[in-house]
DNA sequence: CCAAAAACCTCTAGTTTGTAGAGATTTAGG
DNA sequence: CCTAAATCTCTACAAACTAGAGGTTTTTGG
């Protein structure tokens, strides 16, 4: 039994974090003592380390929520969790992808830049050059957030 | 002289949020019509494009803010351009590493777990463990949109 | 040249994913 | 038992947009 700052701490997620994660259903919520405190188990540390490593990620959390619902059917027909996987996997694999590109991008930046001055820094050419941009300036953004 | 709907095709961001980007100060104010329709030229277009490529590479509104001050007073140090391309290197370098793993774990169920059940598949277990967790579990997703 | 439609204007409000504070209550330590 | 720390609920605010209402301007085409 442990009180929600102790779980705060432990999973490295905010008090408030975690009462809004209860409010909007990603967590359960709680037994409570008499005093109406909120007491969490070992099942409620490793639901929110699940969580907060998919946020880490990227994952919406509608996507969680998602992720979520595999583990809380555990003999629910493959199937279903097949299709959670799927989609999934392409956010995954569209994700790394342009942070590859992003990551080729801040090197080139970094290595660039060592000890000029900004005229001669590549960062501000790089980021206003259209002509160097080495990603296709579809939506990048929106998917890297997820929010849409 | 272009419309902002033009603008917004031209450079790929939506019409509200040119408007947004003026209202925060990320665009300045251009000149309006006489019925106080606005009306960009060439530069607007640059700036546009590179407060996009920008925000598509992770940087936050104020990094780009920071940026964009440095366009403006070439002779100053670089190093600050630098640290904010340095730090988000290694959140997306960390996103990658973690997202590789995530990306196996899916693929094997969508592959494997045909006529098995959820309960069987590690994704969970992969997102739940934190020994798997390569990030020194600070604030890693703050950091690349610098919010903080 | 004038009507209709497309694009623009401002303003407000909503979205997502949280954070921060106020004021009241509970719990734990000495 | 008493006090300080932690918790409770509730509201409001943050970033970075997005959408809609209701009204004006500009463009287009017959």
């Amino acid at each position: 039994m442990m009180t929600i700052g102790r779980l705060s701490v432990t999973a490295g997620v905010k008090v408030p974090t975690i009462r809004y994660y209860e409010e909007i259903g990603l967590m359960p919520e709680p037994e409570r003592t008499e005093g109406n405190q909120r007491r969490y188990v070992g099942a409620h540390l490793e639901r929110l380390n699940f969580i907060r490593h998919a946020r880490d990620l990227g994952f919406s959390v509608e996507a969680i929520r998602d992720l979520l619902s595999l583990q809380a059917t555990p003999d629910a027909p493959c199937h279903d969790a097949d299709r959670i996987a799927a989609d999934n996997l392409a956010d995954v694999r569209a994700k790394i992808a342009r942070l590859k590109k992003l990551e080729a991008e801040l090197e080139h930046i970094v290595s660039e830049c060592a000890g000029g001055r900004a005229g001669e820094c590549n960062v501000l050419a790089t980021l206003a050059d259209h002509a160097l941009c080495t990603t296709d300036h579809g939506h990048v953004h929106n998917s890297l957030h997820e929010t849409t």
